[in-house]
DNA sequence: GAGTTTGAAACT
DNA sequence: CAGTTTCAAACTC
């Protein structure tokens, strides 16, 4: 539908949009097509949500491209004020907006950014920088949203953003009222907020419900003023300055995560500004001027995939931002916690949520707690707005099958998890309403398991966690760390904390009770907090959540500052209703907090980091999800494991149960009984996993070698035959398998250069520029014909290279393109023999997983494009073997990104090895055949104009089909 | 509410 | 890296 457009601009992006069109356009298309049952699919939508996403410009973008972005997100953030005209057009430009099969505006967003690395940031002005830098891409978001909003022709709407958005997507879509006239309305209504002077967050809440109401007076000023810390309203504690000091522990702690995190992070903290964004320009500007220091970019790298989330909870897009967003898990407990108190990251959840769609009420409650909490009234508007949307927070739990956090840390996953089971309505379930949104992303995301999901939905909200804070006597936690590693995505799900519960739905009600000022202000003593009522501690400890779904501490010896702490060690600072003893775990020792943090991390650096995660295999399963739910149960891991021994981990001691989480064979437990997963039943989880995993590649092969047959008549001409072929055999089999199948192959595809979504990006055509990419936009048109939806994100990525080496257990994905060569079940390849070229399609299909991650689209590619070359070079015998062999090998491991991003770099030229090489070292020599399916590759690249995804295709399927031929004839 | 159990975190 | 100690949560009464 609007595909068109988005391909259009995509053109950069070559993967989703071109693919449809070109491919229907050129005569060999429709011919393969009628010959194919396959159908090349691909919602336009999806296609261009990753065209933007894709946008090699974002990823190759410098930093200083990102620092445009955050000016430009500035400017969104200001948008009302600015030029949220031109901001728009900014985004269009992009390619960003993209009209959703409902009508709906879906942005892209574009990745300005590039790829910054998230920058450590340092001064608490470059935390400010990340939040505005965030802002940025939350700028994004919240266009999408905004424009979402415009849609829907609601200007009250457009001024909560997030808000709206939610609205809209339940809504929606609708309108497409222009971005600009939203953007002009909400800042007619910004200067309207002006007259409210409350607290932001509060004023959020209450925005949200004007929103609902219709009436969208939402004081930007407050926001502002948070943000720049003038809103005397606001406790010292304001965003702004929380933000700062727990942002740079983040950065440095969590830098591994980094980007993801960071992204996230930034996210949230864009959230926030954006949210603000309905503040005061100027508000924005100091806010730059502080955040000018650090790199905005990191936030800018993310920006691409809060869009796509954004398009996610739209559509699909959301299972693209899962994969990006899932990076950032850990904090989001503590924000989620916070989320009440940090409207920021909440915020930036919550439209996290928001894209989703459906957010769950309790999400949008927990985010207008963290708004009320807040200043980060942006935040919160969304929150409301979602709220107002959704309504009933307990539905929106109830939806939440469980809270299992992944990614986050277990305390805060613990809290939500309690649920557990989640689907209880009450508060917890409104706590699990985060979750339950998490939920609604993973779906929307991998539109698998939404129980489990709820790990990806956490990712994918990724929280950030900067902020927030929450916490107020209610239990409301700030976080000081964001931990963008942690990424508190999961934390927000699991600890979506009810926050309060019944208020999620009444924002403003809870804002004054909750809020709860960040700094040291708001916060009470910390001794207060710990004498604040042990009832409150109790009502929580009863759930083991707090009753903001945060979990309370009670610590005695350890001041707070060890990992024994919940609070400290999900990232938050204690609450009142923690009963912890001499607790320095608050606002008011910020430094001492850090330092401790930083010295734990330097210990271990993910001592932060979320201790469950959804696993590789997770991601597939989810993928399969779609099929069946078999994959369910593994969705997420405990990162390290249990330990048990009494427990049998059917109690909380486990962690794993803790976190309702089934146990892996990472864990030392003994007498496993995890009614969430045995550890024993990890590996046949993962045995059934590549049972259908291969039944789905054979289904694959069969059609293959339909296609290839069919097209033999092509075969003379091997290019011709690739037009002919135009099916290639990853459409075939992307388009048998199922949905599921079409999600393999992404995941795969990405996760073949999981490692950075920058290869991948680059070879979905990201970098459209470099040959490459070009060829890499074919294969991504390809596969994003089928794949579209596919998530791109590194997250995926790695969740596939892990589901590969789990669902496989022979498999382990390697970027390398060696390992590419391996990649590809070699087994069912070498069964069929046939069509070797094939094979690598082939495995695209057949285990889009492996396929993708061990030799992520290169691998693909060369012996699409180069086809001919390839398939002549491997011809008969490597592929097939190559691919087996390598297989095992590759999967083994799982790091593919980086080889992955080898083998997407354009340089990779590097050379084949000889094809006798290949054919000699058989199997074994994974390396040389990729390298020669590389060159190919590059060859083919230039031969064929970057062009429309068919031809591509087309050449794949020519390659695919000259090398059966070949293949055939030499055996 | 006190005491016990449990397993992770911290330490050696 | 393994073993021990410390710690706080989970659990029981």
């Amino acid at each position: 539908m609007d595909s068109p457009e988005p391909s259009s601009k995509s053109c950069t992006a070559p993967i989703s949009s071109s693919e449809p069109v070109p491919a229907q356009d050129s005569p060999v298309f429709n011919y393969i097509s009628n010959l194919s049952p396959i159908q090349p699919v691909k919602s336009a939508p999806i296609v261009q949500y990753f065209p933007g996403l894709n946008s090699p410009p974002l990823l190759f973008t410098s930093p200083r491209i990102n620092a445009q972005s955050q000016s430009s997100l500035l400017k969104r953030s200001q948008f009302p004020q600015l030029s949220s005209e031109a901001f728009c057009g900014k985004n269009e430009d992009y390619n960003n907006v993209v009209t959703d099969s409902d009508g709906t505006r879906v942005s892209v967003s574009p990745p300005r950014s590039g790829l910054n690395p998230f920058v450590q940031k340092i001064s608490d002005n470059s935390i400010f920088v990340h939040e505005q830098s965030g802002s940025p891409i939350r700028c994004v978001d919240e266009f999408l949203v905004d424009v979402s909003n415009s849609e829907s022709g609601n200007p009250s709407n457009s001024t909560n953003t997030s808000l709206k958005v939610a609205e809209s997507i339940p809504q929606s879509p609708n309108s497409a009222g222009d971005l600009k006239e939203s953007v002009a309305n909400i800042a007619s209504k910004d200067a309207r907020q002006d007259e409210i002077p409350e607290v932001a967050a509060r004023v959020v809440v209450e925005q949200a419900e004007q929103d609902n109401k219709g009436n969208s007076s939402y004081n930007q000023k407050d926001i502002g003023a948070c943000s720049s810390n003038t809103d005397p309203d606001l406790p010292p504690t304001s965003l702004c300055t929380e933000i700062v000091p727990y942002l740079p522990a983040h950065s440095s702690s969590h830098y591994h995560y980094g980007d993801r995190h960071m992204a996230q992070f930034s996210r949230v903290d864009c959230s926030m500004l954006d949210e603000a964004s309905n503040i005061p320009i100027e508000s924005l500007e100091t806010a730059r001027d502080c955040s000018n220091d650090s790199d905005t970019i990191s936030t800018m790298s993310v920006a691409p995939d809060e869009s796509i989330v954004q398009h996610d909870s739209q559509t699909k897009a959301g299972q693209h931002q899962s994969g990006i967003s899932r990076r950032c898990l850990q904090f989001e407990d503590a924000q989620q916690k916070i989320a009440p108190a940090s409207s920021g990251s909440q915020s930036a959840s919550g439209i996290v949520s928001c894209s989703v769609a459906p957010v769950s009420p309790a999400v949008l409650e927990v985010v207008e707690q963290g708004l009320s909490n807040r200043s980060s009234t942006a935040n919160d508007r969304p929150l409301t707005q979602l709220a107002s949307s959704s309504v009933d927070s307990e539905k929106l739990t109830v939806k939440v099958p469980k809270p299992s956090g992944i990614g986050l840390h277990l305390n805060s996953i613990v809290n939500g998890m309690e649920a557990g089971s989640g689907a209880t309505v009450s508060v917890k379930s409104t706590e699990r309403g985060n979750l339950s949104i998490c939920g609604k992303k993973l779906t929307s995301m991998v539109s698998c398991h939404p129980s489990k999901n709820m790990k990806n939905c956490l990712i994918s909200s990724n929280v950030v966690g900067s902020n927030l804070t929450s916490g107020d006597n209610d239990g409301r936690h700030e976080s000081y760390v964001p931990n963008t590693e942690s990424v508190s995505a999961s934390f927000l799900l699991n600890n979506a904390k009810p926050l309060n519960d019944t208020v999620l739905l009444k924002p403003t009600e809870h804002t004054p009770s909750h809020k709860r000022k960040f700094n040291s202000e708001h916060i009470d003593s910390p001794m207060d907090y710990n004498l604040s009522s042990p009832q409150k501690k109790r009502q929580k400890t009863s759930d083991g959540n707090v009753g903001d779904g945060c979990k309370r501490c009670n610590c005695k010896k350890t001041k707070c500052l060890k990992l024994y702490c919940d609070c400290f060690a999900a990232g938050v600072y204690c609450v009142g209703s923690c009963t912890c003893q001499g607790c320095f775990n608050r606002p008011e020792y910020e430094d001492t907090v850090l330092d401790v943090r930083q010295q734990i991390q330097c210990r271990n650096p993910l001592a932060f980091a979320p201790k469950v995660v959804q696993h590789s295999t997770d991601s597939p399963t989810n993928v399969v999800a779609e099929d069946g739910s078999s994959f369910t149960p593994s969705s997420a891991r405990h990162k390290r494991g249990c330990n048990c021994k009494k427990s049998m981990c059917l109690k909380k001691y486990c962690e794993c149960y803790q976190a309702n989480v089934g146990c892996s064979s990472g864990c030392r437990c003994e007498g496993c009984k995890n009614v969430y997963g045995r550890k024993e039943e990890y590996g046949k989880d993962l045995v059934n996993r590549h049972c259908i995993t291969e039944r789905l590649e054979r289904s694959v092969e069969e059609e293959v070698e339909m296609v290839t047959a069919t097209s033999g008549l092509l075969q003379s001409d091997p290019r011709n035959q690739c037009n002919l072929t135009p099916l290639t055999p990853s459409f075939q089999c992307s388009n048998r398998g199922k949905n599921a199948s079409k999600t393999w192959f992404t995941s795969g595809r990405y996760v073949s250069s999981p490692e950075s979504g920058q290869a991948n990006t680059a070879a979905y055509g990201l970098s459209p520029g470099s040959p490459r990419s070009s060829k890499n936009h074919d294969i991504d048109q390809e596969t994003t014909d089928d794949i579209l939806d596919i998530v791109p994100f590194d997250q995926e990525n790695h969740g596939n290279a892990k589901l590969a080496n789990e669902i496989s257990p022979g498999f382990h994905v390697t970027d390398n393109t060696d390992d590419l060569l391996a990649l590809p079940n070699s087994q069912d390849w070498a069964s069929n023999s046939d069509n070797q070229l094939i094979p690598q399609t082939v495995h695209f299909q057949s285990t889009p997983l492996l396929c993708w991650r061990n030799s992520p689209m290169t691998p693909m590619t060369q012996f699409d494009r180069s086809g001919m070359n390839v398939l002549e070079l491997l011809d008969s015998n490597k592929k097939p073997y190559v691919m087996e062999d390598d297989t095992p090998e590759i999967l083994k491991e799982s790091s593919i990104p980086q080889n992955g991003v080898k083998v997407n770099s354009p340089n990779k030229k590097r050379i084949s090895p000889p094809h006798r090489h290949l054919n000699e070292l058989g199997a074994t020599s994974s390396g040389g055949g990729l390298k020669t399916g590389r060159k190919f590759i590059l060859r083919a690249v230039p031969s064929f104009p970057p062009l429309t995804p068919c031809i591509e295709s087309k050449d794949v399927a020519a390659h695919s089909t000259n090398n059966s031929q070949k293949d055939s004839s030499s055996k």
